[in-house]
DNA sequence: CAATTACCGTTAATTTTTTAACAATATTTG
DNA sequence: CAAATATTGTTAAAAAATTAACGGTAATTG
């Protein structure tokens, strides 16, 4: 019998990086245990997870490459058409972000680069429209965007953030320091570098 | 009492936030009810945490920031004399990372930056120096370099992996979508933009 | 083809993490 | 200054996450 419960965030998250190891493996079969030795979680905890989404077509023989790596996809959701994304922030950080390279091979389409200085909107260049941040409103709302990628400097992000939301944005990856504080139903990840050196150091 | 147990990690992630909220607090109290409204961890979570720390300046009247961001930085190593990063992959993100503000007000001092491609390294600008990957082994170890910001392209990430570790790095900021295997001892934060996506769509 | 092996699916036990509760103590109020 | 209020530190209870265990099954081996 499979679970009947929500799958659990840290179940999503690692789902998600099985999702990638899959992406890259040569064989067309994986086992648990091969799984468990390049990302350190115990082989049951793998077993465990998959049980949790209900995928059990690995009886006694491991799994298929291409078979579990659709199954993951579609029981997370991560298989939508297409999902709008945005920059706020064209400072160096932002501008490298608007490389095509960002986001290849997945759902999510950068549809528009947000800046509150008006010069850097006018000198980038991109393969998609950059706007002042005064424009945010209604750009999001006419290009169904829906997520944004914060590069803002630290101090001007929870002001950027509330416009973002104000606006409609409902996820937010935050590259900057700051804390932001975002009304319920909307959803930030934290991906600032110099947290991550602090998290290894 | 305070605790005499290891802190666990999810603390010190939270402990790392909690300095970044304090960083951008205006006044000079603060109470764990505060810092729950803006993150959304229960305030009791808060005060746990601080008593894992062994915390207890905040009796009955809430926290001194100054006193408290020490505490914490205390605490947890954060404070160490100067900690000698690099980059490795001068793409487009790689370089926009060699940004003086990337690492700004942090202990964290970025040393040299690496790219296969010698092109790459001979025509960028930067305010230290850039070299080919080759050059890494003796570099990393002149410049006692232990952490690694790895910006390469997702095929290539293994291989400059392997590479960085071998040279004597311990711990691997990630920002492919690639899943690394590393050897015991070697942390690894990973930070893909197209994770967090997922993440939060 | 019987025995052995290599896996998984599932459940139960264990461990970790979070939450609730509340006595104790400063501060503020009337 | 007594009462009311706000807030913490600490413990215990509850919830969530991880791990171990193991029966069952396909594939492989001798």
């Amino acid at each position: 019998m499979s679970a009947i419960v929500a799958i659990p965030e840290v179940t999503r998250k690692r789902m998600l990086t099985l999702q990638n190891l899959l992406q890259g493996w040569q064989s067309e079969k994986i086992t648990s245990v091969q799984i468990s030795e390049i990302t350190g979680w115990k082989d049951s905890l793998i077993r465990h997870d998959l049980w949790l989404l209900g995928y059990n077509k690995g009886v006694s023989n491991g799994y298929q490459k291409d078979d579990l790596q659709a199954a993951i996809g579609q029981a997370l959701g991560f298989e939508s058409e297409q999902v709008n994304c945005c920059i706020a922030g064209l400072n160096r950080l932002g501008a490298a972000l608007l490389d095509e390279g960002t986001t290849e091979g997945s759902v999510f389409r950068i549809k528009a680069g947000f800046d509150s200085n008006v010069n850097r909107v006018e000198i980038l260049r991109s393969t998609f429209p950059l706007y002042p941040a005064t424009e945010m409103n209604w750009v999001i709302k006419q290009e169904k965007i829906t997520l944004a990628i914060l590069t803002v400097a630290d101090k001007d992000a929870q002001t950027m953030c509330d416009r973002l939301v104000k606006a409609g944005v409902t996820g937010i990856v935050n590259m900057t320091r700051a804390v932001l504080k975002v009304p319920d139903g909307v959803k930030v990840e934290n991906l600032s570098v110099v947290n991550a050196l602090k998290m290894i150091n």
